[in-house]
DNA sequence: CATGAATGAGCTTTCATTCAT
DNA sequence: AATGAATGAAAGCTCATTCAT
């Protein structure tokens, strides 16, 4: 009655794991549409054992990121419970964020529309990321300090862009334009009252 | 020297003219992935012939983009010849890049990279599109309105990044988006001394 | 030595029961190719237990059928020991047979040669029918009323491929075909000579 | 102008026959569900070229057998131009139908149902050789030497059946349980007025 | 030059079967 | 014994790409 408690279940956990790790990998090398025989291969196991754990491609997308965006939650929740100021803590979360979309890469363009898996990552991502940006913005708005033509569902979908990298434009510029962005949000002229 | 020249060049030309055209509808409907199938079928005419006039989907891509960058490049080139104020005249010209950018749909996906035709659309970006909204951002920054941290290829990508649309997120929020980046590229404070 | 015997026992007996009747309904859904975690699904169990209880499919094919294959052998003895008059009695006896079949639609299927069980159903068939049928058959012929030139097993393969039902092709319309098929065996005229 | 006329159509035209002897031979040796793979591998042809010329599993089904089709429709229109005498002309096109089916035994297994190809072959049988064996069968009828309970299609089902084989059920068999199915077709006691 | 048939690699998905627990 | 996770062979289908005419 342990955490554990048994070798075929822990088995069992392992490979899940494994899989997660290996479809992380091969999305951030092919993107979403990695070949499920790709994510198998780098995961030592055979195709059907992807199929057992995540029966359509849209649950393992689903499961690759699940942990990172409720990481990119509970900081929002934090943030909050910290009394952090509105503006600062906007700054840090969409931080964060942007840290996690330019570090696993894959996200970014996961998050883009495409044909697979679609839904359910959209779902995720208004479920998950859109309240726990929309708190903050909110309170950074009502403070008096941000544009109130700016919601949530978009500025993600901004931030989530501005995170696709390419030849010529790095993590840095993607951080970069990001706080460009953040500037312009913010109302002007109120800084000293 | 005449304005066609011979029955032979003008069917060449027409088949050109009729591939690119086929292949802007294609990228709009599927992608800049359409099947090469499809843009010939849509040509009406063979996949060889496809082929014998871009022999690798790059070709075809930075063909089909080719006028209308180069439509940027001279609006570019007019408001700088018509001294237009540089502020405006950097938004005016990323507002136009803007609307080719979510009118036609694929360029922005095409400007991403992606695994084929990458080179040569990047240096189409580089050797165009850069160079023009170079000119406008230093002069916006030699009077001291725009940031100097701030380079004409990471605009560029940030607003190709900023039109890539979604389920969420239509030309509006894109060109509204936009705003707010350039407003965030400017320098505050220093309008009044 | 009570009906049952020991809690191990009667559970195998159990998980064996629970399968034949789990692959009976699979085979009238799906045939007798049903995949084996169907039957393993319907049954409640693992795959493993079916392999263990019939290593191949055939098995577990001739398994299934052979309760009902046991009640044609039981009428046909029944009808003998009856001294059912001899055309009448292969009659009810073909009928019943009939009845199973496309009753149980699985049979027909099975009796056909298909890759897998062929040998085992085979037998079955031989083993089982072939004699039931040719004791009922031999009667009619010798009373002179059925052709000679008509073999038990070839009667049995004719009705069975003939209850192979399909679009336009009812049990009804094999019932009745079978019966022309009966009448076509039978001697005519030579009743009262 | 001729009947050719082209290398190319030529070509073309030989790869289609044959796919489609390959495609008899490989329905022949395993079934209607012979793998397309299989199929391209005996026309020494990629796979691609199997589904260039046959877009779906029925559209190579039904060419492949409509030439025989057609010749049992041919032949019932010469029985009946001939004026054969009604019975005589039914026994001998359903011999050449038996004929037919246990020759190329892929047909009979064709005509079964089987999911795929299932709509087009039946509306091959229903549109071909249901009026053929039709008119045969009303003129038998109405000549009132055959019975009135007997429909084309389902006297063509039966037939189809029969000519299934398998072990211990040879094409000898075949043609003769078929005899007495007809003989159980036939009215009797009418002969003598 | 244009054509489009042919090719075959590559991807998805399904299952039969094995085997460690 | 029972379980069901893992495996991997099979098969279907789609296109990019070549090349003979």
């Amino acid at each position: 009655m342990a955490t554990d408690g048994g070798t075929r279940e822990a088995g069992v956990r392992r490979s899940r794991e494994a899989l997660l790790v290996a479809a992380a990998e091969a999305f951030v090398a092919h993107g979403v549409q990695a070949p499920v025989r790709d994510v198998a291969a780098r995961a030592g196991v055979g195709v059907g054992t992807v199929y057992r754990h995540f029966p359509t491609r849209a649950d393992l997308v689903v499961a690759v990121y699940r942990h990172q965006v409720e990481e990119c939650t509970q900081l929002a929740a934090r943030l909050r419970a910290d009394a952090v100021e509105p503006v600062e803590a906007l700054e840090r979360w969409v931080g964060a964020f942007v840290d996690f979309l330019v570090t696993k890469h894959g996200l970014g363009e996961a998050l883009r529309s495409g044909d697979p898996g679609q839904d359910a990552l959209h779902a995720l991502l208004l479920d998950e990321l859109v309240p726990a940006c929309a708190g903050l913005l909110a309170a950074a708005q009502d403070a008096g300090r941000v544009r109130r033509d700016v919601t949530a569902l978009v500025l993600l979908r901004a931030v989530g862009n501005l995170c696709l990298l390419g030849p010529g434009y790095d993590r840095d510029d993607a951080g970069r334009v990001v706080g460009l962005l953040l500037a312009g949000c913010r109302t002007v002229g109120a800084v000293a009252p």
